[in-house]
DNA sequence: AATTGCTTACGAACAAAATCGTAATAATGG
DNA sequence: CCATTATTACGATTTTGTTCGTAAGCAATT
């Protein structure tokens, strides 16, 4: 059962993109965060990852009054899992297709082309 | 005022999905195509495209009894949304981050590499 | 003209997500 | 020990998306 938590929402990802980078933190250190680019009461915050909580899409150390929050799950999973759906929605399934708008929509600097190509030439060997 | 319709719901991709590929479609071509994968009556289908009309997601030829729909944002215009979106939210803005995680995920066939290779060789020389 | 079969229109019910107000609880410092 | 402050808990409201039942209109066929 790795993968039971299929769709975190919208307000979900911006949480857990916090707690990714902080490894954890309480929910006033992720509301700060947050209200710097949503307005949203601090309440909201709680709320949802309280929400989160029950879901099993975060774990919490509870043993002081301030609850200590960190992801239950991977960065890596959320974003394979989001990937994919994103390709069988919107590329009929084609990851290159993905790829190709990413790349022109956004161009990467050298070093990171050069990145992708040794991972082409790698994926072509096989 | 190229870009209001921001974020189309995942039903409303699906039909657009549809209208996409043939151009343009009733209602009921719509639905017969969706009903292949999902089970939903054809009152909700309708819903569903007279609500994208009225924001202005498709237009439609009400010149005979049965209209005729066709999509009012384009497939490129509503990936790049959708990916931009996805890279920010996601990827930390990095577009190879996605790049790379979605070739990871599903290895494209040797004619599809190339043609990325390409890409990248043409994005080398800017 | 009546019946049948599609069609759109409309409104309501339902569900899920987001937001916030208020209360209860614990910790702190005077 | 009291007052203040910060926290979680709880419940209600609002908003948005989805679904469908039912009515009404039109066209073809009999």
């Amino acid at each position: 059962m790795a993968t039971k938590h299929l769709k975190p929402t919208e307000s979900e990802l911006e949480i857990l993109q916090v707690l990714w980078g902080k490894g954890n933190a309480t929910v006033r250190e992720v509301h700060e965060v947050l209200s710097m680019h949503k307005d949203a009461g601090y309440t909201t915050t709680l709320k949802l990852m309280q929400i989160m909580f029950e879901k099993g899409i975060v774990k919490r150390d509870d043993s002081s009054k301030t609850h200590i929050y960190r992801a239950n799950v991977s960065r890596e999973n959320t974003q394979q899992q989001l990937v994919g759906k994103m390709i069988s929605s919107l590329f009929g399934g084609s990851s290159t297709q993905l790829v190709m708008q990413a790349l022109g929509n956004q161009a990467p600097n050298k070093e990171e082309i050069e990145e992708i190509q040794r991972l082409l030439d790698n994926l072509k060997k096989q």
